[in-house]
RNA sequence: GCCUUGGUAGCUCAGUCGGUAGAGCAGAGGACUGAAAAUCCUCGUGUCGGUGGUUCGAUUCCGCCCCAAGGCA
């Protein structure tokens, strides 16, 4: 065997707590790869525990790209994230390496990988955080109506499309209008086209709704007996606030709320692990409109001989010309095919997800062989 | 064994002076382009414990039975 790396991007998503780590250190062992994190809040240093960033020996000697980049009382946003990055994509593809951008923030995931356009003259990053905080005060004063009116006024489309209650967007829409003298709805078009800007194939982890939440809840559990709480202590103390956009980060937003006196401890973790669980379905629901998207069992891909025989796959086609990567057109039935035969589970994407729901009240929801296969391994 | 109070949505309960029922929480679905672990929108049919009776009609009134909690022996 020659070289290993794929000249493609892989993304690795899905909700939290689905094995997306594990998966992509397993990947990038099978690939000479490297990781890029792809996770809003483990670019806070000192935010461990909470985030389950991956420790030393997780990592496994597989380089880790875009954590601890920030202390946890400063700001980042999505527009950095894109360059980052991007810039670490290259560099990872230019040292001939496959780069494996592994995390669950969505936007941030599609930042990199799609034909999303930032502003570079926005740049002036205290600039437009002191006129956010302008608008900010403004909107408590008028009121959401209101708000949303004065939105109106100046992007009528972007008013439309936006729900007055949705604060944050009209603040954003009125940000971009004063700094750009024009309606964000201009910067649009895009967004009505995604497209990829590198060869990319995207594995979305999930599994039965039950089971993901189960997951989550030993999670916290974990977590807490790690010391999740301490780990906040201290941040508190170096100045972890919970109107910064780190404390806002599920698990120290509610520690800190403990250390208030707001929750009892126990009331902290109930509210780390229900909060977890909705922030799944919110990723659940980003990454399902997603089409590019190869759905895997999560469970199932635990396994690292799942992960070699997965990378296997992908250097076999590795030398095949793919005139359809965009889109489910990409070997969809072949791919399909081949794990079945591995004895993996394919969730057919979008149709699949909304059959693993798993909820008890509505019976059997299976109504596919592909779910039907995956679903009980063992019968 | 007797008395009392309950048994209504996954949970906690409200309610129907008899016309098949509704809140909170849990949960589900969706949106998302410089805060995104953020922010926002939408969604409530359940043998009203079982069974007989009265009634045009019972979840509601009556009898019996079952279950739970408390009290008395």
């Amino acid at each position: 065997m020659t070289n290993k790396a794929l000249k493609k991007v892989i993304a690795v998503v899905g909700p939290t707590a689905s094995g997306k780590s594990g998966l992509a250190v397993n990947l990038a062992k099978a690939l000479d790869g490297e990781i890029i994190s792809g996770d809003s809040m483990q670019i806070y240093k000192g935010m461990d525990i909470g985030t389950a960033k991956v420790t030393r020996e997780e990592c496994q000697g597989i380089a880790h790209h875009l954590l601890d980049l920030r202390l946890p009382a400063e700001s980042f946003s999505a527009a950095e994230y894109q360059k980052l990055a991007r810039a670490c994509i290259a560099d990872i593809f230019h040292r001939g390496k496959t780069p494996i951008l592994a995390g669950g923030t969505g936007l941030y995931i599609d930042s990199a990988l799609y034909n999303y356009e930032y502003n570079k003259e926005e740049g002036e990053e205290a600039e437009a955080n002191s006129l956010r905080e302008a608008l900010r005060v403004e909107a408590a004063k008028l009121g959401t109506i209101e708000l949303w009116q004065k939105l109106y006024q100046v992007d009528p489309q972007s008013a439309k499309r936006l729900h007055p209650n949705d604060t944050k967007r009209i603040i954003r829409a009125l940000e971009y209008e004063k700094l750009h003298g024009k309606p964000i709805s201009e910067n649009v078009q895009a967004y009505k086209a995604p497209r990829l800007i590198y060869p990319t194939i995207f594995f979305g982890l999930t599994m039965f709704r039950q089971e993901l939440y189960q997951r989550i809840n030993l999670r916290v559990d974990q977590m807490t007996a790690a010391g999740l709480a301490a780990e906040v202590l201290a941040l508190q103390k170096e100045g972890l606030k919970l109107d910064s956009q780190a404390g806002q980060a599920i698990g120290y937003k509610q520690l800190l709320l403990f250390l208030e006196g707001t929750y009892t401890l126990e009331e902290a973790i109930e509210a780390i692990k229900q909060e977890s669980r909705r922030y799944a379905k919110r990723q659940l629901t980003w990454f399902r409109r997603n089409p590019h998207i190869f759905w895997l069992d999560g469970k199932k891909m635990q396994e690292e001989r799942s992960a070699e025989i997965l990378a296997a796959f992908l250097q076999e086609r590795e030398g095949v010309s793919e005139s359809t990567e965009e889109g489910s057109g990409w070997g969809s039935d072949k791919i399909r095919d081949f794990l079945h035969q591995m004895g993996m589970a394919f969730l057919d994407h979008i149709g699949t997800a909304k059959n693993h729901l798993g909820n008890a009240k509505s019976g059997n929801t299976k109504t596919d062989a592909a779910a039907d296969q995956s679903a009980c391994p063992g019968d």
